[in-house]
DNA sequence: CGGCGCCTTAACCGATCGGTTAGCCCGCGA
DNA sequence: TCGCGGGCTAACCGATCGGTTAAGGCGCCG
C-alpha cells in the first residue's frame, strides 16, 4: 500500500473512470488500472466496481476512501509544511481541555501572537488529560494546559501551577433540589467526561451514576440547560460570573464544593522544550494573561475567528 | 517519500533514538538511518539531529512529524477499516453546518440509529456549506444537512427542503438599538462566518463591517452575550425558545427579519447513493425526526456522548 | 589510550513499484 | 455484426525501496 496507489484510487473513486484518473495523472490506464489491483490484493476487497451507471463502492471502499484521500492530502501538505518551514514564523501549539478551549484558549492564543509581536502562529487543539501526556512526550503539541497530567515520574515532562479556581456547583435559583448529590439530574458539557478533568472527579466524587448525567456539546449550553431548571451543573466559578449575576444561577453548596482546582502548564522539560514553548509558559503568569483566564471570553472579529483545527472529517 | 520513511522517522523522534527505532521496528539499525536519510535529501531539511541530550526536532522536523504521525496511523486504520467492513454495520455520515451540529446533529443521528434497531452507524462533522458539494460528490460523506448546498447544475447531486424555519434578530429584552442594523454589534456563532449560511447571508444584506461582529465559539455563547446586553444576534427561531420563553432574550424586528429560511437534504443522485442515505433522507421527513429539528437538543448521557469527530489536532 | 555505543555511509541485493506497450474481454450503439 | 471505448491482464523494464553486512567517525568513559 504506498501514497501513489492511495492516490490513484481516490481519483478513480471521484471521477468515476480509471480512464478518466489516468488522463488526469497524465499516465498510461494500465498503470491506474495496477494500482487500484494492487490495493485491492493488498487488502482483500474489490473495493470499487464498475456497473451500470460508473463506479460503486464496495463498503470497504467507502471506508477507505474516506482515510486514503485524507493520507494523500497531508503527504502533499508534509511537502509544504516542511520546505516551508524556513523563514516561516515559530509554532506554539497549545493542548487545552474543553472547557479551556471554550472560554480561554483563543483570547489567550491570541494576546500571546500580540504580546510577541506577530512572531509565533498559535493554535489549539482540544484533548483530553490522559491524552495530553503522550501527545507531549510524542512532540505532537508543545503546551499542554489544564487538570494536572498525571506524568508519574516521566523524567521528560515538568508540570507548573498555573492558575487556581474555584470548582462550584449551579442551578437555577428558585430550584431547589434535596436529598443527596449523586440522584440530582447533571448536567455537564464534554469535561465532564474526562475521568482525570474536576468535574469528572467531582461527580465520581459523588458517585453520580451514569444515568443521572446529561453531557452537552459545550458547557455554555449545559448552564442554560440547568437555568432552565433541568438540573444542577458543575462549573469553575470564574467562568459562570455573567450567568451569577444576571441571576440565572446560582451557586448551591454541597458537602464539597466549593472546591480548589488548578490548572498546570505541562511542557518537556527546559533543555528539550522550544524557546517557543518557554515564552509561552513565562507568558502564562503575566497580569494580563491572568486576566484572560479568569474573565469569560468575548467574542473575536470574524478576520480572527478559527475554527477548531481538525485536519477534516473522518476517521 | 514511503510510509515505512515516515514510520521511521516518527518512531525515532519519539524515542530519541535510531538505535531504539531499529530495534522496535526488528530491523537493522542502517536501515532507519537510511530511511530517515532519504526523507532528509527528499524534503531537504536535516529534520532531525543528534546534540548533547538526544536529538531536537529542526523546525522542519516538528511540523513533518505532525503530519507524518498522522499518515503513518491512518495507513494502519486504513487496512483495519477495510478488512473490518465486511459485516460491520454500514455506515452514515451526515455532514452538517454548525448549528445544526451544535443543537440537532447527535440526537437526530441517535435517533435515526435507533430508528434502524443500532444496524447503522451514524456519525457527523462540522463543514461549511461550501465545502459541503465537494466532500458529498468525493464520497467523503453521505448525506449534507443545512442551508441551500449551492450544486449548480451538477447533475450527480440532488437536493430536497427538509425543515422551514424563522431567522430572527435577538437581544435583551431591556436593551434598544437604534439606528440602521448595521451599527448595532453582533454575536454570532461560527456558522455567522459561513457565507453561504442564513446568518452569514443576513449579515451581509444588512452590510455589517467586520469590526462590528463578534464570533463566539458556539451560538449558545453568542446568545448569552446578548442575554448580557452585549449585542444582538441572529438565530433560528424555534432553537431561540427557551432563551425567550426565560425573558432573556427578545425578538427585535428588523425590516428583512423575520425571515424565512430552509435546511435541504444534500446527496449523491438517488442512483448513485447508498441505501442508508436514501433510508436517512426518508427518516428526515417522520414526525419523530421533524420534532427533533424543532426543539433544541438536550444532553446525552456520558456512555453515548460522541465529541465532534476529528482525527487527530494538527495538520 | 583503548574500547564501546551510537549514528552514518558505502556497497550490495532482491522485491516491488510505477511505468510502458500489446492484447483481450465486454457492453453498447450504429 | 462490427467497430469502439473502457477496463483488465500480461510481459517487460528501469528506478528505488527496504533490507543486509562491513566499515568509518565521533563522543564518552574507564
Amino acid at each position: 500500500m504506498t501514497l501513489t496507489q492511495l492516490g490513484a484510487f481516490v481519483l478513480v473513486a471521484r471521477l468515476g473512470s480509471v480512464r478518466a484518473a489516468a488522463d488526469v495523472l497524465g499516465v498510461s490506464e494500465p498503470a491506474v488500472s495496477k494500482a487500484i489491483a494492487s490495493l485491492r490484493q493488498h487488502l482483500g476487497d474489490q473495493l470499487i466496481m464498475k456497473d451500470a451507471a460508473g463506479m460503486t463502492l464496495t463498503a470497504g471502499g467507502s471506508r477507505l476512501i474516506a482515510i486514503a484521500s485524507q493520507m494523500v492530502s497531508l503527504g502533499a501538505e508534509a511537502e509544504a509544511a516542511v520546505r516551508a518551514a524556513n523563514g516561516a514564523p515559530a509554532q506554539l501549539r497549545l493542548l487545552v481541555n474543553s472547557t479551556i478551549s471554550e472560554f480561554i484558549a483563543t483570547p489567550l492564543t491570541e494576546a500571546f501572537t500580540r504580546h510577541r509581536n506577530s512572531t509565533v502562529e498559535a493554535s489549539s487543539g482540544v484533548a483530553t488529560i490522559a491524552e495530553m501526556r503522550a501527545l507531549l512526550a510524542d512532540r505532537l503539541a508543545d503546551v499542554a494546559l489544564g487538570p494536572a497530567v498525571p506524568v508519574d515520574g516521566d523524567r521528560n515532562l515538568i508540570t507548573e501551577p498555573v492558575l487556581r479556581y474555584l470548582v462550584v456547583v449551579a442551578a437555577a435559583p428558585q430550584k431547589r433540589f434535596t436529598g443527596p448529590p449523586r440522584t440530582w439530574p447533571w448536567l455537564v458539557g464534554p469535561s465532564g467526561v474526562d475521568p482525570y478533568g474536576d468535574i469528572g472527579r467531582l461527580l465520581r466524587a459523588f458517585r453520580v451514576p451514569d444515568q443521572r448525567i446529561s453531557v452537552f456539546p459545550n458547557e455554555t449550553a449545559a448552564w442554560v440547560a440547568a437555568a432552565d431548571g433541568h438540573g444542577v451543573t458543575p462549573a469553575v466559578s470564574t467562568l459562570l460570573h455573567s450567568h451569577v449575576r444576571r441571576g440565572e444561577l446560582h451557586v448551591v453548596p454541597t458537602d464539597v464544593t466549593p472546591v480548589q482546582g488548578t490548572w498546570y502548564a505541562t511542557t518537556l522539560r527546559t533543555d528539550r522544550r522550544t524557546t517557543t514553548s518557554t515564552s509561552f509558559v513565562n507568558f502564562l503568569s503575566t497580569p494580563s494573561a491572568m486576566q484572560l483566564m479568569c474573565s469569560p471570553g468575548a467574542g473575536v472579529p470574524p478576520s480572527r475567528f478559527r475554527p477548531p483545527v481538525y485536519v477534516t472529517i473522518w476517521s
